[in-house]
DNA sequence: GGCTGACTTCCGCTCCCCGGAAGCCCCGGC
DNA sequence: GCCGGGGCTTCCGGGGAGCGGAAGTCAGCC
């Protein structure tokens, strides 16, 4: 006897659930750990993602686990595409004309995404990722996407808890208030070891054409935190470059919408 | 009276035909082209599209027009992250030592995928993008791509018909054989203008761990060309570094298997 | 104002999808 | 070799999610 499928939801809605299991960021899961994931029974799971392989959206890897395909990233690789493609090479010459590791967000939800990032091979402990996403207030760009954004947009998130990434992070909402009061002054943002031991950082913003705003900052050790300022010419000329680029007909348009809660 | 629903087509094909309205590279669509592409009835559309676009898969701009959404790109990049991520620091060093277009594709299907591209403001007429994919046999990435697979790839390829890109593309297929072969002799390709006018190229492998390969390419203007070989020894040496990295435990392992025919 | 084209909503009929149950396969323990 | 367990795959009957024709809405254009 069949069951009674009124769980409600609509299979579009689990095929996305799917796609959601690897938002963690961890590589292959097994069918098990993906149906549970996306809080899916077994059998529909199994059909589904049969599906999904087929198509090229996951992947079967040897050990028979599935991990995100590259015909889904493909064409993942059509979002937000012109301002990735306009700010690619700007963000090239910056990291020749410092060397440092170099890297462009924007504000998705209360969180940094980091949408390119370029380093080499000798540099800098990393905590993010081309794809990733870092709390605001512990980052560079972070405070640069929150100091220039709408003003209910930083209160907003100045009244949510926030989380203590190290000992250094700033998390007082009074004084955090004071620091974006005094980013949007002086037009860049640092920090030293707020997300990391061991780095420090710098940001500068970008207007896009829209209205939108996006972070481009650098990454050093944290022992090299005193030249820090020393790149802040060659990151507002870039972020200027990158302006233009952008406002070029053609150029790196970008609809930001802010999505969960 | 509800037509029969009788198409045959599950849910998650038409979520995924959607998905694939974008692969041909062309920004927005209205919802009608969506429909039509992924040949789906309008009022179905509407309804998927709006899951797709309150999920993140989809964002729909200001002229109502739907594009990929960053969520889907988020989900995106971790497909083939470990090549990529593991690729990139060396891809960059490359870069440096060069300056010239570099970039970095494996083979999907008949065709080569760029992973992973770098260049600066000052450069080159460009014919791919990441996650663009070009012809096999008129690219020097693609050319050792198909130098290095298994023999049977490089026999099936060959019996297809080649695309001619520009007149200096080699489409004779026993001659292209003959080019193959003195390429896997050399351990390099090259091409001049035999996709894009004014551009030439050369490329080296890299092999992966699990048998796979990737081709390690430099674009450079053509009336450079004289000047291609002179970077062979930086390429080979980057190929090695990357080859390593990808060795190493945790390193780039990539599951290459072949779609779409 | 009327027309065209694109989007959105409605609604009742289906048939695709669902998940419990059972079978299969591999592996590890004894 | 046998047994047990965990993970994957297949089967199947019942029912509600999904379907699309039709009608409604809206904006732009002549």
């Amino acid at each position: 006897m069949g069951a009674t499928r009124g769980d409600g939801r609509t299979v579009t809605s689990k095929v996305l659930a799917l796609l959601a299991a690897y938002e963690g960021g961890d590589g292959a899961l097994s069918l098990t750990d993906l149906a549970a994931r996306a809080d899916i029974s077994l059998p529909t799971a199994h059909r589904l993602v049969g599906e999904l392989v087929s198509w090229g959206a996951l992947e079967k890897d040897a050990q028979g686990r599935y991990a995100v395909g590259l015909r889904l990233w493909e064409v993942g690789q059509n979002a937000g595409r012109q301002l990735r493609d306009t700010a690619r090479p700007h963000l090239q010459d910056l990291y020749s004309l410092t060397q440092e590791t170099t890297h462009i967000a924007i504000r998705e939800g209360h969180e940094a995404l980091y949408i390119d990032r370029l380093y080499s091979t000798k540099r800098v402990p990393r905590a993010s990722r081309v794809g990733g996403r870092l709390p605001l207030h512990a980052t560079a760009v972070g405070k640069v996407l929150l100091a220039f954004d709408e003003d209910w947009v930083r209160e907003a998130y100045l009244h949510r808890p926030l989380e203590q990434s190290t000992t250094r992070t700033h998390v007082n909402p009074v004084r955090l208030a004071e620091e974006l009061q005094l980013v949007r002054e002086q037009g860049h943002a640092v920090t030293l070891e707020e997300m990391r031991p061991g780095s420090c950082s710098i940001a500068v913003p970008v207007r896009l054409p829209g209205g939108g705003i996006a972070g481009l900052g650098l990454v050093l050790l944290s022992t090299q935190s005193a030249n820090l300022r020393k790149h802040l010419p060659a990151l507002l000329g870039v972020a200027g470059r990158i302006e233009e680029a952008a406002a070029r007909p053609g150029g790196g348009g970008l609809v930001l919408r802010p999505r969960r809660s």
